[in-house]
DNA sequence: AACAAAGGTTAACACTGTTAAGTAAACAGT
DNA sequence: ACTGTTTACTTAACAGTGTTAACCTTTGTT
């Protein structure tokens, strides 16, 4: 059993140094010091291993963002400091976010649909400090389920810009982030004193 | 000359139909009755061909946001529709869409960086819109460029959440489309009259 | 007629994911 | 102590991959 965690922390080590193109069964079964075979002893296929590894990356970003919630401070902080998280976590460890939507679904129509629900619990995260603005009243808020998928979404688009770097030259990052941050969550705030 | 447009048509086909992992330089040759070698007479490598995919995508997209351009309209009806517009055309043509952002960029550095001014010019349509905006004072904005990168991030995660098939299942789409274009545009104007 | 270029081809190299079949060691039951 | 079975792995092979070097034809030019 304990040649599984080797594969996977072996896998993990060739995508993040060498790249996905790389990441051989073959190479993986090297230097793991066993054969390409042996990896499917512990994993179905290569997708499957891959899923593995998607669903670390997962566990990992949904560690970093935990840590940084805190029910005390102001809503709008946490919202800010939670954004700020996610995008601090994908900027750190570009390809271990990169995995987590690596997945070209079509491609891998036997992706479980219960795996998602780890993600989702990161979600609900974030839909309960939602929740909480939405009670006092500082958030525009329909369904704050709804609301978390949407920033969500913008962070996640943010962040894929820059690591896919389509972000013109001529921006500077941290300018860009900011801008950012500051208008996903204004658009969320109701402004009670107009500019 | 004939056979590159005919290796790209059906390579484009290839990718749509079959999907990303099926497009190899063998299937793409036999379905344009020649060897797989005189594919490399016209493009230097597989990355190259898949660039001239992603370029033909981008022009796609980039005319499908011009169509809906309309110095008429009101300043947040063009924002809106170009939002819009954009996002039907990732939905429309999902495949297409996704050549755009397929490239892993550090799997492919020879990426030529000139081939993004293309991709650039869409972005400075959006630009020019937001410059309007801020000259009538109806917009927030420091640098026009930044803000239109940053709507565009933000509409890419929004797109490529639902793309990914990454959406709760409970979530309805179009009010999830409705929401986050909604949330999008108040982040950037100024509020005048507050809820 | 001679030469060169254009537009292809065949054969090969070193890889890839995956499977079927085999092996060798460890353990269990009688 | 002899079976039988399970565990953990290997070897060999299949069909496919991107890519290159070398080789043909056909076409056009001088």
């Amino acid at each position: 059993m304990a040649l599984r965690e080797e594969i996977l922390e072996v896998s993990k080590d060739i995508l993040i140094q060498d790249g996905f193109s790389k990441m051989s069964m073959r190479r993986i079964a090297r230097r793991a010091n066993v054969t390409a075979t042996s990896i499917y002893l512990y994993f179905k296929n290569k997708d499957d291993l891959l899923l593995a590894l998607i669903e670390e990356s997962i566990n990992d970003l949904k560690n970093a963002l935990q840590e940084v919630v805190d029910p005390g401070k102001d809503f709008i902080q946490q919202l800010e400091d939670m954004a700020r998280a996610y995008i601090r976590f994908a900027l750190d460890h570009p390809k271990e976010y990169e995995i987590i939507y690596m997945v070209r679904p079509e491609e891998m129509p036997k992706y479980p649909r219960e795996k998602f629900n780890e993600v989702r619990s990161a979600y609900e995260l974030l839909a309960g400090i939602i929740s909480k603005g939405k009670e006092q009243n500082l958030i525009e808020v329909d369904d704050p389920l709804i609301s978390a998928y949407t920033i969500w979404a913008q962070i996640h688009g943010v962040v894929s810009v820059m690591l896919n770097k389509r972000l013109d030259t001529r921006i500077p990052r941290e300018k860009f982030t900011d801008q950012a941050v500051d208008h996903i969550i204004k658009g969320f705030i109701i402004q009670k004193t107009p500019a």
